[in-house]
DNA sequence: TGACAAACCTCGAATATCGATGTATCATGT
DNA sequence: ACATGATACATCGATATTCGAGGTTTGTCA
């Protein structure tokens, strides 16, 4: 990200399963998905992505299939488990819990 | 904290200095107004804080002095100076940014 | 042929939080 | 009198996370 980076720490989960919750999809791709759900916020980089990937699915909580795009291109796509799922509710509660506590602590209006 | 404690990572500086524009506090004191702040959802532990205090008034966002409380227990009061009010707008900004994106990427609605 | 994007990957440096540990004072209960 | 726990400061090592730098392969375009 091109924030103070530690800013994201701990994010990355929620934001990787919140784009395979939708479809599934390679490693690059998330990027791009990442980039444009958010309005060109978020720029991860490739460093950041993979190992989280390769947690992730050490974890059980997505699933990987390669697939040949045009032409000889391979990409591996990743799929959100049913435990992913799962997981990926809880840090959205988290985050919901932590970023509601930011802005009360910092004085910002909160819009139920 | 009690999150997935990478969850906050760097949001320490914006919530101390938030305290701390405010009034002047002590290191105990402002674990206790985060908590306080935000409805219990913070429980900053001081392995976190006082390093973070320290770095912040090495940096000159904020600047320290003695005082005693009630018969000899010493506090350390720490007071925000210009250079950290500036640098608290802009970690409010770099927040609203980064917590924004992340909504929009996980489909949370954003009221205005 | 050369350059660049797409697409995968790994590794080390830097950064940050936390738990454990330590010191000291004060209040409370037994 | 003594133990316990809250208040209040502090440091340090373990752990986790991101990033930049580096590397490989294939496809596209000039």
């Amino acid at each position: 990200m091109n924030f103070d980076k530690s800013l994201m720490s701990g994010s990355t989960r929620l934001l990787v399963l919140s784009v395979l919750e939708k479809k599934d999809e390679y490693g690059w791709g998330i990027i791009l998905q990442l980039k444009e759900r958010s309005d060109d916020t978020f720029d991860m980089r490739e460093g950041t992505l993979y190992p989280v990937l390769h947690a992730l699915e050490t974890d059980g909580m997505i699933s990987s299939y390669e697939q040949e795009a045009s032409a000889g291109r391979r990409r591996k796509y990743y799929h959100i488990t049913d435990k992913g799922i799962r997981e990926l509710a809880r840090q959205k509660e988290q985050w919901e819990a932590f970023s509601g506590g930011v802005d009360r602590v910092i004085g910002r209006e909160a819009f139920a």
